[in-house]
DNA sequence: GTCACCGTCGTACCCCGGTACTACCCCGGG
DNA sequence: CCCGGGGTAGTACCGGGGTACGACGGTGAC
């Protein structure tokens, strides 16, 4: 019987975790935390086989609980689960520690299929994260493949720098500097002096004539 | 018996949703849908009492769809789920048509009643909505009838009038408020009076997401 | 070893953007 | 005739955006 800590700040996403969990006959749910203070712990005290992770919670957020969870020596094995599939989080939460990364619109059997593996010691990566997960480790490999292909950019966005080109991908989504921030784990100050820095290599005034930039070239296309 | 059809890109959404109200005597889930054309089609075919619809879907977003429904004339009653207590949704889905706003984070006991309310046609606004909502629409809340469908330009800019329209243009050209107000011999309190009424109708958060929408409504194309 | 570049973070400051009102004029329709 | 919608304009306020610094660790080039 495999236990499992469910973490969610949303008690909807929770109570939907649980339904799947419990209609499974090889699989019980331990019990729930509503952020990363309560999952670790409650980790403590149950001892779960493993911890379905929500990354984004009020207060100790997903990463660091897993951080915490991973050095305290428990064989908790932790399942981290992203909203979206462009989420930073999934590179530092490898490095935290946790044994696998589903996005949350995966299918149910996939996320059961899923929290298997993980019990079982395996690990567990999402298709569409993999990719990703493997440009950005690339270079850490022994490096027998050919140079990652070149970006290939636009003349007036050569200059930029691949986090800059970054920020300005997120820009033409219309998010905000404060949001920017929370979903890139980065300083709100920080995302400024990107932006800034942005700002003054492409010519753009601000970050409208930026975002307008962004489609015009193409780094950002309507929806 | 009311019955529902659960809208929702996500599949473990879908799934939490579907588990708590079949749980309940008195519901069924007529369906599922994971985008906004689907929500409509599936609609038309199985008449739902109540579609429980999500906001952000790739395709056609719930707004659009709830839309759609609503103009059918058909007596589906659209309750929207939003994810985070950001009101520019609600507002839209209430011009939309919406019987109903919940947060996500609600609990199940809330959804349930929710649900209910709706069904029965009471409208339901989640608590931390309500003031918000209702500080916007004082003065034009009796429309209680479906507003005629508006054609000519994409949905979402359809409630916009033609000189609405044409400040969007130049907003997607960059301009400043200053700008604007210079080219277009108006008072820059003019423009912000115009922009103002731009985001409110839109439901963009500044003007940044307005030249986005604009871009994505190919009101403006990229250069 | 040194240096340049990148990414990160901070503080302080100013201004534009956005909101919340109110108000007036013009026009077409009931 | 009055009423409503559209367009115009104003004031007041505040928060986020943008600028201008300075600072520090890591890394790759020379």
């Amino acid at each position: 019987m495999t236990t499992v800590l469910i973490v969610d700040d949303q008690p909807m996403q929770r109570f939907g975790f649980r339904m799947l969990l419990e209609s499974q006959d090889d699989m019980t749910v331990a019990g729930e935390a509503g952020n990363g203070s309560e999952a670790v712990r409650m980790t403590a005290e149950l001892h779960p086989d493993v911890v379905l992770m929500d990354i984004r919670m009020p207060g100790l957020d997903g990463i660091e609980a897993t951080r915490r969870i991973v050095a305290s020596g428990d064989r908790t094995r932790v399942l981290i689960l992203t909203t979206f599939d462009l989420d930073e989080y999934a590179y530092d939460g490898l490095r935290a520690g946790a044994s696998g990364f589903l996005i949350k619109d995966a299918l149910p059997e996939e996320l059961l299929s899923g929290i298997r593996a993980v019990a079982s010691g395996d690990a567990v990566v999402a298709p569409s994260l993999t990719r990703r997960l493997l440009d950005a480790y690339a270079d850490h490999l022994p490096a027998a493949g050919s140079a990652p292909a070149a970006p290939a950019t636009h003349p007036r966005l050569a200059s930029l720098t691949d986090r800059e080109r970054e920020i300005l991908t997120v820009m033409g989504q219309g998010w905000t500097n404060a949001e920017i921030s929370a979903r890139l784990h980065l300083a709100e100050s920080t995302v400024k002096t990107h932006v800034g820095r942005i700002l003054a290599k492409t010519g753009a005034r601000d970050r409208v004539q930026a975002v307008i930039l962004a489609y015009d070239t193409k780094l950002v296309t309507p929806a």
